[in-house]
DNA sequence: ATTCTGCATGGATTG
DNA sequence: AATCCATGCAGAATC
């Protein structure tokens, strides 16, 4: 029954007070004891409407804005907590765009981001009934009960096919698969019923179903926990009322409530569970448990409850978000709350930093159950850097947390800790410490064969508890979920083979004793608006591995991945989100020279390069084409209604770009307007873009096959500064950093010498530090390279259409690229480089087709021919890779790349 | 040559 | 500014 704490018959509003007459007063938000606030009507039409801290807590402090929708949120409020959540990533959302932004994940997917704090309920209803069957399989079960700690009680309603098959699995594979004790508990425990109770109460007042991290204080148990977990759901009197709302789809969803301990008895649990879930349509005999007491003061209260609340901590279950899309999308989203519970008791466990606070999604908490003789007390978790994971075996623990909950030490050798592991397995650590800056760094010693045994890696998380009352600690774990905190780490897991689904099964259905939040932001996040046009329009989405992610991203997975803070400069602000599935060539593709900048020109060794002040930024992709009268064309897709437009070859076109700024042809620079080319055109130049394109990244891949190894944003980020021809560039000490001797002062090398960030005074021309030598030897190589594969494919050569193509005609190219800011440079910079440049990309050039997106490609290609059938008697170039064309728009992307390098 | 071990470094975070 | 902690580093130990 839901107290509602009158306080005193006073509106509960303080700015209000007014007077209440019995029973005239409206519910407001949960207190901390667990009970609701009272308010006289006007305040509780405030709430209701959720703008009581809007009308009454204007002027206080303590507002921010959401990070999506920039709604003031009056953040440490406890009448505002529902309303909001606290991003991992810091700052605040509110619930509704947390609505947004995870409802379509809910299905198919796990859903691991980190939600803090409640949803708002008002939806639930309507979503509720959308949901569908509970899909958990048997052979799903199976597998979770085969990673699954010594005792698990599996709970699923009788009424369902799924529950039934749920119970044979239960009553036979289960049983054999675990060295523990399975019990199968056919009844209605449904949280979720639990939600639609709440919300079939016929109130339109929302429930603090869940506070805000900040709400856990000290309590061992939140206030979240009290709404949502089994035993509040016995608290639930209101069951006719949800029978009666909600009887069809709950009777027609099977859920199945896997709960685990690893305590050594379930018996009481057992009369828990009985009574709970016996108590699914009769009123529930024990008290309301939506009360937040101190969690000492509640065991001695409420010995059962507690224990039973407690013991949650100690379980997860395999996660309904990849296995369950039956759950109706607001509990889905309520049961995934991951909620940073605050530490049990310890040394100065009140310093601990809430990102080692355990965290436990309410999907967990819903299946825990209580042990009578022992209570698992989350005490913190961490995410594992490379370092933890690696090799040495060596696990970095926070170091308040090692001084809160493992025994104290007063000598770096330590001591050796026993801890049991979630299958009930004992293992011997070394729990140490180094003297460090005058302080300690706390370390376990000897955790390679568990984390191996787990298959753990940097991203995945690991979970210290510990079981009371005999104070033994528990290690769990916790695999990582899709995540750009996870990033390398997923990437990891993917590249070794593990499906993300999968992945998330192993990890959600392994017994964890807390959970981490997962993920800020998803890796595969949006894609670059130009990337996404083109390739769809071109039908090539194979090009930007957009479904592909494995392939992709093993790329960019880095040998000495670290998932830690330091990562955190890594992560991409979805702001600036793009695709990272595209590979170098392709990212070097789009890059253009900054717009508002005027290069430099910095000659070395006779040859010029552009220099640019700015970093180049992203443009848009485009083909440029060739007539037989020698002009060249650039084609761009427009954003909006994804016609081709011609264009001036020399025009530089920003990422996005519609018809409405076809400032160049002023009869189609409306999306009205049909298309110049036709459609059979445009996909047999996209068709020939596309195939150049493969063709020419397949034969870059041979040249080196070195940047293959050299993955990722290695590569990405070794080719961006020094091209792709790392391996001759970099000093044989570059190319590993473990090599390279440590970094002090007066030290040389070329990581040492470079301004931080491209700040600091440009190396002349004459200089002759490493970095300009490097520059300067790269160059000489490139070079050589070129003549002697000119040499060697003097055949080749032979039996080119060169015929438009000489020295000479580059130079009409750059004539005819006249009006571009870069015309000057180029003019300048067509220098014997360029034409050797130029003729080489002949050399490659196989007949037809010369697409291109830039011309000037260091190592670009030119492939040069005509379109037989084409109806305007184009000729369409490429480039297979950077593509070649418009000396002046070729300068473009290669400029800023050679800019940069040419930076020192 | 490789791995282990203890410490140092410096970026990130916190106060 | 202080502190934390991920990881680099180098000498020692081991293969």
């Amino acid at each position: 029954m839901e107290e509602i704490d009158s306080g005193g018959n006073k509106c509960m509003n303080v700015v209000c007070g007014l007077q209440l007459p019995d029973g005239q007063w409206n519910k407001g938000w949960m207190l901390r004891s667990g009970s609701f606030a009272a308010l006289c009507n006007s305040c509780g039409m405030a709430y209701d409407k959720m703008v009581f801290c809007d009308i009454y807590h204007s002027l206080e402090t303590g507002w921010r804005e959401c990070h999506s929708c920039s709604k003031r949120l009056h953040c440490g409020c406890i009448v505002s907590k529902s309303s909001m959540e606290l991003l991992d990533s810091g700052g605040v959302q509110c619930t509704n765009c947390v609505n947004f932004k995870q409802t379509p994940k809910l299905h198919g997917q796990c859903l691991q981001s980190s939600i803090h704090t409640a949803l708002p309920v008002p939806n639930h209803q309507q979503i509720m009934h959308t949901s569908e069957p509970s899909p958990i399989s048997a052979d799903f079960l199976q597998q979770w009960v085969s990673t699954s700690p010594t005792k698990v009680v599996i709970s699923v309603p009788l009424e369902s096919n799924a529950s039934l098959r749920q119970r044979d699995s239960c009553d036979g594979n289960m049983y054999n698969g675990t060295n523990g004790k399975i019990k199968c508990v056919s009844r209605n425990t449904e949280v979720n019923r639990q939600s639609r109770s709440n919300n079939s109460h016929g109130h339109t007042k929302r429930e603090p179903s869940m506070p805000s991290v900040g709400d856990c204080g000290t309590l061992g148990i939140s206030s979240t926990n009290q709404a949502l977990n089994v035993p509040s759901d016995i608290s639930r009197i209101d069951e006719t009322k949800y029978d009666s709302t909600d009887n069809v789809t709950s009777e027609a969803q099977p859920h199945a409530s896997l709960v685990m301990t690893l305590g050594t008895s379930i018996q009481h649990n057992h009369q828990s569970m009985d009574s709970f879930c016996n108590s699914g349509n009769s009123n529930n005999p024990l008290p309301a448990s939506n009360t937040v007491v101190d969690e000492r003061e509640h065991n001695n209260l409420l010995p059962t409850i507690s224990q039973i609340q407690r013991s949650r901590h100690l379980i997860s279950k395999p996660s309904k978000t990849c296995h369950s899309p039956s759950l109706d999308t607001s509990n889905d989203m309520l049961s995934h709350m991951r909620v940073a519970r605050p530490p049990g008791d310890g040394r100065g466990r009140s310093q601990l930093l809430p990102r080692y606070w355990p965290r436990i999604t309410d999907e967990e908490l819903q299946q825990m159950t209580g042990d009578s003789n022992s209570t698992i007390v989350p005490l913190f978790e961490k995410i594992l850097s490379a370092s933890d994971a690696g090799r040495i075996g060596r696990l970095v623990l926070p170091k308040a947390c090692a001084e809160a909950y493992f025994p104290p030490i007063s000598h770096p050798e330590g001591v050796p800790l026993k801890i049991q592991d979630v299958k009930g397995n004992n293992w011997v650590f070394q729990f140490r410490f180094w003297p460090n800056n005058n302080s300690r760094m706390y370390v376990l010693e000897g955790v390679t064969p568990w984390i191996q045994s787990w298959q753990l890696q940097a991203g995945d998380t690991v979970t210290f508890s510990r079981m009371e009352p005999m104070g033994k600690l528990i290690m769990g774990f916790r695999k990582a979920t899709s995540s750009v905190q996870m990033q390398d780490s997923q990437i990891s897991a993917m590249t070794n083979g593990t499906d993300f689904n999968e992945n998330c099964v192993n990890t959600e259905n392994l017994p964890i004793i807390s959970g981490y939040p997962g993920p800020h932001q998803s890796l595969k996040v949006s894609i670059a608006s130009q990337l996404c046009n083109f390739s769809e329009a071109d039908g090539d989405k194979s090009s930007y591995k957009v479904n592909k992610r494995a392939s992709s991203i093993e790329q960019l997975q880095k040998k000495g991945s670290h998932i830690g803070s330091k990562s955190k400069r890594l992560h991409i602000d979805h702001g600036d989100a793009l695709e990272l599935k595209l590979t170098w060539e392709e990212a070097q593709d789009l890059l253009r020279p900054p717009l508002s900048e005027k290069p430099s020109i910095v000659v070395i060794e006779n040859h010029e390069f552009e220099e640019y002040e700015e970093p180049p930024v992203l443009g848009k992709r485009t083909i440029f084409t060739s007539q037989t009268s020698g002009v060249y064309d650039q084609w761009a897709q427009c954003d909006s209604c994804y016609k081709w437009r011609r264009l001036p070859a020399d025009v530089l076109l920003a990422s996005k770009w519609t018809c409405a700024e076809n400032l160049w042809d002023s009869q189609r620079s409306s999306c009205d307007i049909s298309s110049e080319m036709k459609k059979k055109d445009i996909q047999n130049l996209l068709q020939m873009n596309k195939d150049l394109r493969k063709r020419n990244i397949g034969a870059k891949l041979k040249v080196s096959t070195e940047e293959e190894a050299s993955s990722g944003l290695d590569a990405l980020a070794s080719i961006a500064t020094f091209g792709d021809d790392t391996t001759i560039l970099l000093p044989p000490s570059t190319a590993k950093t473990t090599k390279h001797p440590r970094h002090r002062a007066g030290c040389s090398c070329i990581v040492c010498i470079q301004p931080p960030s491209g700040k600091g005074p440009k190396h002349k021309s004459t200089c002759t530090c490493n970095v300009c030598t490097s520059v300067k030897r790269r160059f000489n190589t490139l070079m050589l390279r070129k003549k002697k594969r000119q040499s060697g494919e003097h055949d080749e050569e032979q039996s080119l259409k060169i015929l438009s193509w000489t020295p000479s005609s580059s130079e009409d190219l750059s004539k005819n690229a006249s009006g571009s800011s870069l015309d000057t440079h180029l003019s300048k910079s067509v220098s014997e480089f360029s034409r050797a440049v130029i003729l080489e990309n002949f050399d490659k050039s196989n007949g037809h087709l010369n697409l291109n997106s830039h011309p000037m490609q260091v190592e670009g290609n030119i492939v040069h021919s005509k379109m037989v059938d084409h109806s305007q008697q184009m000729k369409f170039t490429e480039d297979s890779v950077d593509g070649q064309k418009n000396p002046d728009q070729s300068t473009s992307p290669d400029v800023g790349y050679i800019g940069s390098e040419k930076r020192h």
